[in-house]
RNA sequence: GGAGGGGUGGGAGAGUGGUUAAAUCCACCAGACUGUAAAUCUGGCGCCCUGACGGGCUACGCAGGUUCGAAUCCUGCCCCCUCCA
């Protein structure tokens, strides 16, 4: 294997355009990734995120433990082949399910011990086994264990997170130095910026070929969440990948990509998709709003993505309501191709030194923070679906 | 023709003298969702004034009546359903 496994090709400020090689095949980035946490990305198949673009998938060690288990994955050929995706899989370790399941685990130095959500039943997380279900399942990518804390954590909580973090990485390393080649390093360190400065520093001593922002998108406000990443992204290696995770929303995806993150992974896109939010250029819309109810043109004129280039938003809006399957799986097609096409689109400007006029455009756009601008496109609009604002 | 049951807010359906502008569900109108226990959750939903608090008006088939007070009791009328003929 190839010791280079990240390339980075161009810079443009601090943006990046680069490529992350795996054995399952390389991924441009900027680079998102949908969320398959049980070896499903929700409402789409594998073949539908071919065509939108999908370049990597994340999964989800905790959840596939429980159901079906590592073992019969591993029986039935490994997670590329069980859900018939051939491509680069990051998988997730279970140190998520620390923070969302909180009240179903305990944290010790040992690991995680987990209540399962699914029975009841008790299962203990640790450093080394987290790492050896991630290897068994054939994940390219492996996420070691880690403490995540809540935003508004005080410093001793979020200093003992961070300091265990680093502990069962350095545990894992030491267990098994094969998988280095694949396992990344999480930076943690909350709000604080000397605490992020000194995870970076101790992992960084470690040695990854990639690292890791973890514990942001956890309750921060997005001017703290936004000015953590890019204080982080600017203490890392310039050599190796930066992943943030758990976001995001397209402005975040611009942001963040602005501060220098190379990858990214989110259940945003796709949840809200299933809710009936839909990205446009022009910000998020509710298809389930009257005003799709006769709209006769695609959500989102132009786009490439499989349901816009094949249904009415009318089409869409009766579908959600008429809660039909189709619904979600339309919709989590044109929100995954949204954001994946922003990476693309965010990666050529990159390449071609004009990332920040790319970047001014599409948040002007899609974000207007002028309260003038926001009551003019509400009018466009109306005027486009022939409707009359109040 | 006889016997019985029933008519409540957009729909279904509680309520049977005051604490009821009226439970609940649906529909409808909005909002939220960031390493997925989420095809979920939250709010609004008679009319008028208010950002909100609050206030005013109208309301439980129709018309009268009893009562301090009625969706709830009484009388008449209209309509619907079931069974019998």
């Amino acid at each position: 294997m190839s010791r280079d496994r990240f390339e980075l090709r161009a810079t443009d400020g601090k943006a990046r355009a680069g490529g992350v090689h795996t054995p399952h095949g390389s991924f441009p980035t900027p680079a998102f990734m949908p969320v398959a946490t049980q070896g499903s990305v929700k409402a789409v198949d594998s073949t539908d995120l071919e065509a939108l673009g999908a370049r990597i998938v994340l999964s989800n060690a905790y959840h596939l433990y429980l159901r079906p288990g590592v073992e019969l994955i591993e029986e039935m050929g490994g997670l590329h082949s069980f859900m018939a995706w051939d491509g680069p899989v990051l998988t997730d370790s279970g140190g998520f399910q620390g923070f969302s399941l909180e009240r179903l685990r305990r944290i010790s130095e040992e690991g995680i011990a987990f209540k399962s959500h699914l029975d009841g039943s008790s299962h203990l997380f640790t450093p080394e086994n987290s790492v050896q279900f991630q290897e068994r399942l054939g994940a390219d990518i492996i996420m070691p264990l880690d403490v995540c804390v809540p935003a508004d954590s005080d410093r001793e909580t979020v200093e003992s997170a961070l300091a265990r973090t680093t502990r069962w990485a350095a545990r894992r390393l030491d267990a098994h130095s094969e998988s280095r080649r694949q396992l990344f390093g999480i930076v943690q360190g909350g709000l604080f910026e000397d605490l992020r400065e000194r995870s970076v520093r101790d992992l960084v001593a470690l040695d990854f070929p990639g690292y890791a922002i973890g514990g942001l998108s956890v309750g921060e406000s997005k001017a703290q969440m936004y000015h953590m990443t890019a204080y982080t992204a600017g203490l890392l290696p310039e050599d190796k990948p930066r992943y943030l995770m758990g976001v995001g929303s397209p402005e975040d995806l611009v942001e963040c990509v602005a501060a220098g993150v190379d990858m990214f992974d989110c259940v945003l896109p796709t949840r809200v998709a299933r809710n009936g939010a839909l990205f446009t250029p022009d910000g998020r819309v509710n298809v389930l709003g009257a005003g799709f109810r006769k709209l006769e043109r695609p959500l989102q004129p132009g786009c490439d993505c499989f349901a816009c280039r094949n249904y009415s938003a009318a089409y869409l809006h009766h579908l959600f309501r008429a809660k039909e399957l189709l619904a979600y799986r339309l919709a989590s097609i044109h929100n995954l191709r949204f954001v994946i096409r922003l990476t693309e689109e965010m990666r050529a400007a990159v390449l071609r030194g004009e990332f920040a006029e790319y970047r001014r455009d599409f948040l002007r756009r899609f974000m207007p923070t002028d309260e003038a601008v926001r009551v003019e496109q509400k009018r466009k609009w109306a005027q486009s679906t022939g409707r009359r604002v109040p």
